[in-house]
DNA sequence: CAACAGTTGTATAATTTTTGTATAAATAAT
DNA sequence: ATTATTTATACAAAAATTATACAACTGTTG
């Protein structure tokens, strides 16, 4: 499939500026200063963007947005172009233990941006104190907890229903579009990723897959409230080395009993992680499933052990 | 079917300027300066618009539209008559069908990807697609498609099930991730969007959300299966200009009584999108719904006359 | 902690290009 | 004879170009 670029380039600066938001004169200082995007140019020199500029454009926003430097992003670029993969983003090992005011603080301001419906604000601390901490910190101090605490407030709150739709949309995109990035670096063991029948948040299952992913593992998401039946044929018909499965709320009786027959039908193992690994532990391990701890290392370890290692 | 283009070219200069807008000067300097038009002459010179002029000038005013230079049009309309080659941005359905074997050819590959749960050859194809076809196009020729293809694959061969969920994960992330960005650089009117009790699927609410958004307003997702109590809360609590409800399900004559209900309490108009405005529109519009059609231009110009313009 | 250098988005100035429109002189149409 | 159309030249506003500068931050180093 031959394209002839020069045909497709089409689009002046001030148009690309509008479609993407970016600043014409930041368009061309990221051109200047680190040779990023360069579209083709009129006899004169204007410059004229295709199409393709404009998803490149929008890739670039992506790993802005993700925390990268503009001035690495070209190189992540063209890592992702060349198809192999480059280690994701810059975690650093971070001494900041307390602080837990900058926290609550943060916590605070996103409550407040929540009942106003206000996704501005809302993605203006998460991406304040995105700038500041690596994400997993952010995750497991902020958004967490977030989630947590607007639980606990809508239960004695049962009108706030839609704070809560609205909160879960905006982290579902947010945590959707991390997920999707690492994924496409990933390389490793592919494991299934699914919420058992009666989950119906996805937000954690998606914590856990951001987890998975990055204890270097590819992750098949089937989504929140998956049956049983459903999870047993996509794990033969998708060559899966484990099975993980998600749940907060307590698991009856009667799926647990489906839950051990599952695990000795299937031939991979079977992970469990969410808050119904601390109640239900025993009988979780009793009916032959894997139990992952709500921390990253723990989850980590659980994996390696039952798992060959990725990388 | 060849036309004797003589007998077709009769319009002068000024007819053809009022019917399509444009200033005879300035059809003139457009063919002059880069040979956009050039109709018929007489004996002495004058120019003899055709039919087929006067559609070209439309083509070349749509061009225009999405933001393409005019010095550049030229290649780009004979880019798409030749049929070969991507003309970038014509939506036309006239000229799109010399090049469905395009998207075909994508569909398919997508759709083995799918089976296949390989995230990574989805995301290469529909990242070729994107770097080539403006994204409305995509969606429209590429991503309804492929869902619809899927979910009537699925209805045959039930077992797929996780396929299914496979791709609207995918979808979901995707979509999700650039009504993101989209939504933070909106800033008109709050609409409240939310998919009504009974339908599950994200997909198709975060299409009709991204249609609004990209017609300049603001949209507040609540998400899938909402219960309408929650929606008439949530528009008194975010102050919302206009309320947006998704069915592509048939809907039960209760929910209809409640919805007109509904339209009657709140002061904001309501509108409702998706498959169910083909066969209820009237029993629609019957309740007070402002009914928004599957296409985007209809969709803009309804949510245009209700409320007052964003920009 | 202060000083310094690097990063990055924006701002400004001086020029040039693009693009729609205006004008003039000549010819054609009605 | 009056009204249109044509070509060619000209003009002005909008938009683009490069280059330089700057402000707000970042992180490093003494």
């Amino acid at each position: 499939m031959i394209h002839d670029d020069a045909t497709e380039a089409v689009f002046p600066i001030r148009v690309v500026a509008e479609k993407t938001g970016i600043n014409p004169v930041t368009l061309r200082a990221w051109e200047r200063r680190y040779g990023l995007v360069r579209p083709q140019r009129t006899a004169k020199g204007h410059r004229l963007y295709s199409e393709h500029d404009i998803h490149t454009i929008t890739r670039i926003l992506e790993l802005l947005q993700q925390g990268a430097a503009i001035s690495r992003v070209k190189d992540m670029l063209e890592e992702s172009d060349t198809g192999h993969a480059p280690g994701a983003l810059p975690h650093e090992p971070g001494t900041e233990g307390a602080r837990t005011e900058v926290w609550t603080e943060h916590l605070r301001r996103m409550v407040t941006a929540v009942s106003a419906f206000d996704e501005r604000a809302l993605e203006a601390t998460y991406s304040e104190a995105i700038s500041v901490y690596p994400v997993d910190l952010v995750t497991r101090l902020l958004l967490e907890p977030l989630l947590h605490e607007l639980t606990v407030r809508w239960e004695a709150l049962p009108h706030a229903e839609a704070e809560r739709r609205f909160l879960q949309g905006y982290l579902r995109n947010k945590l959707g579009a991390r997920f999707h990035y690492q994924s496409l670096q990933s390389s490793g063991a592919r494991l299934l990723l699914a919420g058992l029948p009666g989950e119906h948040v996805e937000t954690p299952i998606l914590m856990l897959a951001l987890a998975v992913v990055s204890a270097g593992y590819r992750a098949i998401l089937l989504g929140a409230d998956c049956p049983l039946e459903v999870l047993e044929h996509a794990c033969a018909r998708a060559d899966a080395a484990g099975l993980v499965v998600h749940a907060d709320l307590l698991l009856p009786q009667q799926l647990l009993g489906q839950l051990r027959q599952l695990s000795e039908t299937l031939p991979c193992p079977v992970f469990v992680g969410g808050n119904c690994t601390g109640s239900q532990r025993t009988a979780l391990q009793d009916a032959g499933l894997i139990v992952l701890d709500a921390d990253a290392a723990g989850t980590l370890q659980a994996l390696r052990n039952a798992l060959p290692a990725p990388d």
